[in-house]
DNA sequence: AGTATTTTTCTTGTATACATGAAAAACATT
DNA sequence: AATGTTTTTCATGTATACAAGAAAAATACT
């Protein structure tokens, strides 16, 4: 017997949080809209109760919120940007260093693997996709960093950015890119890549301060993109980058 | 009208949530117990339906965890204790360094209030009120660095350590208390008490690194009370402190 | 007696029905 | 016509009823 998909199902309403999360984080909900009970639960063909508890888990992770009585998928205000880039970045750099001095073979493997799916999706993959390995890549290292208390706050930091960068980048679709933007996108996503290489290298060599140092730089890849699409190229009047790199000393 | 508290009370749910989640820190629910729902719903005299959007939020803060389809209260296994202290480390130290950037007057109130209410039940307070008021201060102090990813994962750290102290020193009651443990308890909740004033004060000097030492102290402090509690004087195969306290550089 | 199997019970997951409060629409009044 | 009031509608909060699966208990068989 198969043991794991054979015949017990319960627990549907996990599913409906996993399609709703997904919707959410790919922008098909907008944020700001609401979401409405009975819709959603004609949509999934199951009653209200498992939407309810769909949406209580997705407001305590953040990507929905209450206002009053009703529930919508949380904003995307662009004026805490300097509060997730902050939290992103540090995140980001003590999970890289843990990664570094905690992982074992396994890690390595896992870490590997989702690293060349990413890099497969670079080729051929939807923006959605490439997110979602992207994502997967990183929590994959959270993984190594044998420390569950920082990795879920990354993974709640990489969801909010993967928001961002969905809404600046994914609302267009691959054929309305004009052939400046399909450069751009291929160049970001070869730096992308490269990036990741070298970071497993640094965790492979138990560098912790590197790979702290390349984690800083790729999120000012990242989010020096974002700047650009929302800011144009003027960097002025966006004062993020508040908690300094070279910190968070050795161990 | 008051407006707020007169007639719309609605979402009992909160109710439930609330109470429920007092009764897991102050460990009345001991961890590792089962949350029957149709028990709790007869003791609140609601229908399960409140109880299961209680749960749930519970379960995504970390308080409850679920194995299989039944819901038990988080265990408080002490083999990730150097987890919880590095997290609970760095985002201290975090919150205190922006706090002392971003303060506005009204903070420095807030603080202040919630510091002197922690003083205040120094000295006729249950322990449990004693842990709550703590909390409150830190979190006042959180609020006023203006970052709410860093203010909630410095909540569910400090969560997490008070119940961690919960489970060390107050399931005995004061009147058991040795005049010794009486003694030490006071030295203990003096020296806590002087610690949140020069903490105050740092921030209110926009002294960040001071803060953040501050920090580092002030979590040494009670880290070491909870080894000694846990560990006897043995300071040997107890290796938190992982990550080092002289890190995280000036902005 | 010990173990395997069946039956029973109990708890959770889901659906539906009802109550309540809020927003919107219709109406009336100035 | 504009505004204030009333009514209606609709979405959410809660309760209850039912279904299903798992643990426990009882029975039967070796």
């Amino acid at each position: 017997m198969t043991g794991t998909t054979t015949k017990k199902m319960n627990r549907g309403g996990e599913k409906i949080y996993q399609g709703l999360r997904e919707d959410i984080l790919c922008l098909r909900l907008k944020p700001g809209s609401v979401l409405d009970e009975a819709a959603i639960a004609a949509r999934y063909a199951v009653s209200r109760t498992p939407i309810r508890e769909a949406i209580i888990h997705l407001i305590s992770e953040g990507l929905v919120e209450r206002h009053g009585r009703v529930a919508l998928v949380a904003s995307l205000n662009f004026d805490n940007l300097p509060s997730i880039f902050d939290a992103l970045l540090l995140s980001s750099r003590v999970v890289n260093r843990e990664a570094a001095c905690n992982r074992t073979r396994e890690d390595l493997k896992n870490i590997r693997t989702k690293m060349l799916e990413f890099d497969r999706l670079c080729g051929d993959g939807s923006g959605v996709q490439r997110q979602d390995a992207n994502l997967e890549f990183h929590m994959a290292i959270a993984d190594a960093g044998r420390n569950e208390y920082f990795s879920s706050f990354y993974e709640r930091m990489l969801l909010t950015a993967s928001r961002l960068h969905q809404a600046c980048f994914s609302n267009q679709v691959a054929a309305e890119r004009s052939p400046e933007e399909q450069a751009e996108l291929q160049q970001h996503l070869t730096a992308t890549s490269q990036q990741h290489h070298r970071i497993l290298e640094a965790i492979e060599a138990r560098d912790a301060d590197q790979a702290d140092r390349l984690a800083v730089e790729h999120q000012e890849l990242s989010f020096a993109r974002l700047q650009n699409a929302v800011f144009g190229r003027n960097r002025d009047g966006f004062e993020a980058f508040s908690l300094a790199p070279e910190a968070l000393g050795r161990r």
